[in-house]
DNA sequence: TGGCTCAAATAAATGCTATTATATGCTCAA
DNA sequence: TTGAGCATATAATAGCATTTATTTGAGCCA
């Protein structure tokens, strides 16, 4: 498939593949049906097959619930240890690439996580923080495929969560971890960021092995 | 679709779906390319459409050339990226799950990776003992989709070093790294084997970097 | 005589072609 | 701005080709 044309842009319509593949309309419906299975195609009515670009956040999507499903009962840990391993083997890369503006508004963050857990306890709103503090650490990494991945865990989690709040883990560490691990960050201390953030995270997945 | 149903059976014939679901033979055989297309079912001449149970190797294989294809130019930086964040973030569950059949064999894995590379520097088979060698450490995790998900990455990046010879990398301190690293998994020291691995694998994609 | 093997015949289901009908929504002239 | 016209997707139906599982019957042997 041409890798050349733009998201958005009509590659070809049904009866174009028939004739220059020289196949039945059937047929050509069926490959384009699996590539739009595969999300890298889109049929609209009067215009064609158009082309569709996911990045990484839309394959993980897509591939999650088979992922779950692959893995059966063990689903929720096991998706909870690759959150885990994505955000511990990336620090070093967010570490090495973090931008002025991203390290500044990672202590923001930080700052507003602690003042809502200060004010409100562990609530929606911290959790939205928390949420937004991990992504923007991933994010940092300047890899789309490890922060596409993370962050559709990361909302997989966030959404669990809201469902089971049973499942929603109360640090009382968080906050001072939180500005550690931003401040680590910020200074380039790639050691003093993994082992701040490793003990932050071991909190949140022993805390899940009960679920 | 029916979960309970194993590996290798028949799921439904494509008439059947036509019954079931009062759509025509079209619409039944265009549903069950797309689920084809994502590694769900396969057809089978006189038989019926079959479940296949894709685990996580089968389903990164799926996907890789997808995740590849969203990242362009970049994607093989990406991709040993995402592999180092899998072999570093995935120590700890390594180190903490590892069997004694395990570490045996990772042992035994060190030990002819040291002579094979003593006898005939780093060629295609010490490739393959290095291979199995990190391979073996994921599996150590007990998280099949962290292992089966590493395993096509580093399928991936060996079958790429053998079409690419020059992006083989050499590393003097590779021998002892590796016996460092499987006795510090065995003796259960998280933080040893941690940075004695960040150290061996920030080599290697230090020299990626110039691909 | 019963059991077994094996080749041939049969049948079940997927795979594919061809054609027609309908639905959707984009285009563009008014 | 609007809505009729139109291009193409979507869906259905009928029929044939291919693959392969199952059945059948002949022949053989203990």
């Amino acid at each position: 498939m041409d890798s050349n044309l733009a998201k958005g842009e009509v590659f070809m319509t049904v009866d174009q593949i028939v004739v220059e593949y020289g196949v039945s309309r059937t047929i050509a419906r069926e490959a384009s049906s699996q590539l739009q299975a595969l999300g890298l195609l889109k049929g609209r009515q009067r215009v064609g097959l158009v082309m569709h670009r996911p990045d990484a956040q839309d394959l993980m999507k897509n591939w999650l619930p088979l992922y779950a499903r692959s893995l059966g009962g063990e689903s929720v840990q096991a998706l909870a240890q690759l959150r885990y391993a994505l955000e511990l083997g990336t620090i070093g890369l967010a570490v090495a690439n973090a931008t002025e503006d991203q390290t500044s508004r990672l202590k923001e963050i930080a700052a507003r996580f602690e003042a809502v857990t200060s004010a409100q306890g562990q609530t929606e709103e911290a959790d939205s923080a928390e949420l937004e503090f991990h992504c923007l650490i991933l994010e940092m990494s300047g890899n789309p495929l490890i922060s596409g991945m993370h962050a559709v865990l990361s909302d997989y989690f966030h959404v669990a969560v809201q469902k089971n709040p049973n499942w929603r883990k109360v640090s009382p560490d968080a906050v001072w971890e939180h500005k550690a691990i931003a401040k680590a960050i910020a200074a380039r201390d790639v050691e003093l960021a993994r082992n701040l953030l490793r003990h932050h995270l071991d909190n949140s997945l022993s805390e899940l092995k009960g679920c």
